[in-house]
DNA sequence: GATGAAAGGACTAAACC
DNA sequence: GGTTTAGTCCTTTCATC
């Protein structure tokens, strides 16, 4: 993995994928213009972003309330063996996301589901293993953030006492 | 927002949304193909799905390591004021996601910064509110899966010892 | 929902800047 | 690295079954 981005994305690179997160099925000529580069140009550096894997896909996005997922939540699974929420996540459709972190818990799922009796169900799948702490999502507030190469500027160091100040 | 999903998806439609969610650019002539309907069809299928809103949007998907984010992280913040955190939401580009949440917890933040400096600067805007918890994400085991109607008989109900036995 | 035809537009490749 | 051009292919739309 080479951490110094290549050669290191400029502003249209930038622009480019703006406009995809935004919208994943615009053309490529379409793309060209609300980029100012020709068509041949935009495709090119869609191309470099895909073989780079800066692009990892392209993905249709779904209302799950409208899919008939009445509640969404998130489950804190406590310190359990690796393998065995591995294969339990693995196991449930319902697990939209699951992030191995650090800290108390060992796991943070985010799961879909149709009522209150389906979200006991799943639940009670990883309570088997270990502690777990369930949170409802009341309000998804925001989704999906586009994201773009970050600018060390925009970084404001915290300003607050420091022990050694 | 009807709660009964006006006429019901069928198999068509659910094969749609997992290759829609698998591919997002996939042209309707080949989406046809692979569900083994017209194109005139899945066309038509498609823009059903899109006005009724089942199907939200169209995203390309990065990948943040390569973008320069190096780090992701889950921070959990205590209760606060409704406002007062999603307007601090809207000031932190670095926010992916942000859930409003039941529980001890009000929000579950999703961010993407590049190190730990960044992180601290982050994380103090908003330990500045209330208490917060911040969980480094070390993998994302899963993350975007594509999800697909609930089906009833999928929900097994936990089997356990229950007090009115 | 399928088929077939017609029109428009998008992608590819090459030459040039 | 970008642009322009030209050619081919594909997609989309419409009408019909």
């Amino acid at each position: 993995m080479d951490i110094t981005l290549s050669p290191a994305l400029d502003a249209h690179d930038t622009r480019i994928l703006a406009e995809l997160q935004a919208d994943a099925r615009l053309t490529m000529a379409e793309l060209g213009r609300r980029v100012h580069l020709s068509q041949p140009a935009v495709t090119e550096r869609v191309r470099k972003l895909e073989a780079s894997g800066v692009i990892s896909g392209y993905r249709a996005t779904v209302d799950l309330t409208r899919l008939g997922y009445g509640i969404r939540a998130i489950i804190r699974v406590g310190r359990a063996e690796y393998a065995r929420v591995v294969e339990l996540v693995q196991q449930t459709p319902e697990c939209v996301n699951a992030y191995n972190v650090t800290g108390d818990d060992s796991w943070v799922l985010e799961i879909a589901v149709i009522d209150v009796a389906h979200l006991d169900a799943v639940v009670t799948k990883f309570c088997i293993l270990t502690e777990t702490a369930t949170s409802i999502i009341l309000n998804p507030a925001r989704e999906h953030q586009p994201m773009l190469p970050p600018k060390r500027a925009d970084v404001k160091p915290p300003i607050r006492k420091v022990l050694n100040a």
